[in-house]
DNA sequence: CTTATATAGTTCTATATCGCACTACACAAG
DNA sequence: CTTGTGTAGTGCGATATAGAACTATATAAG
């Protein structure tokens, strides 16, 4: 039925469905390229799922659980168990277990986790100039508010 | 240097990078939603890797070689073999020579493959009418093309 | 025609992601 | 204290992603 092309005619949203799919298809695609350009500047073997832990902690503060940082990321605890593994192997966070709760952890990040960090950020400042001469400021001014929102909207609507 | 507190002081372009930090850190996390979203809809096993394959042909045609649908999504050729072979077991696609090319090879939908990506889509309807009711359309309408613009950019700036 | 180089796709292998089942601890009820 | 229920994290297995090396075909140079 939603092929009827009399279904096309209704006065309200006549087709709001396809701009919806543009939107997140851009945004995957968008999110793809991003993360190219981010492993490019991170050390041999460390993916963006990775990065953003430390920039995560870096930002917000370290001290964290390890479910807290799974659900800020919206990925699985497993996943999480297996990313804080390898920052641990690598020596870029430590964990702790959480004097406040016996169950859980608690994350700290290493002066070689916050070099790493800052190195990639350092890395990537080249690139952002670079995009920053061919995509205005304005524009990344007027989008982050809107997807701010949109984020924090399907966020809270999560279980469907 | 970039923690020097009068760098900051700079007169154009003080601090852009948050800003575009901020940009790709809301796309990956809406990244991330609207595919769980997504994938609830799809049948067991599917995810959404696969849908936009189907998505993709349906869109814009059949009859495309798997490198063409690779590079439409940026991924390594590598990982569209595996997609495309999951597709081809499920009986949602068909791989033909190309007649044109003896390397290549042309991908097309089965109706099975249409049936599937249109049994999603209307099963998103409601979620995206539910969105609709907290997002307005003027959003959706301004965010769009700003971000195809920037996807441009990063696709055709790539190697970096 | 022969050779050199480039391209499409696959295979192999390593790592990432994630669901399920499990353990350990927390906390409330009795 | 004991029991029942909920929560934090892990182990394991299945599937996804991606780089390196490989095969087969195409295309250009001579």
């Amino acid at each position: 039925m939603p092929d009827d092309p009399t279904e096309a005619t209704k006065p309200q949203a006549p087709t709001a469905g396809p701009l919806w799919f543009a939107l997140f298809t851009e945004i995957g695609i968008i999110g793809q390229l991003s993360r190219t350009l981010l492993e490019k500047r991170l050390p041999e073997g460390l993916i963006s799922a990775h990065f953003a832990v430390l920039n995560h902690l870096a930002r917000l503060g370290d001290g964290k659980t390890p479910l807290s940082i799974a659900r800020a990321f919206q990925v699985p605890k497993t996943s999480m168990t297996h990313t804080l593994a390898i920052l641990e192997g690598r020596g870029l966070i430590t964990l702790a277990p959480n004097p406040a709760d016996g169950r859980s952890k608690l994350v700290y990040l290493t002066e070689a986790g916050r070099a790493v960090r800052q190195g990639a950020i350092d890395g990537l400042s080249p690139d952002i100039e670079h995009l920053a001469k061919l995509y205005s400021l304005e524009k990344v001014e007027q989008i982050v508010p809107l997807l701010e929102e949109l984020r924090q909207i399907l966020d809270t609507n999560r279980p469907g």
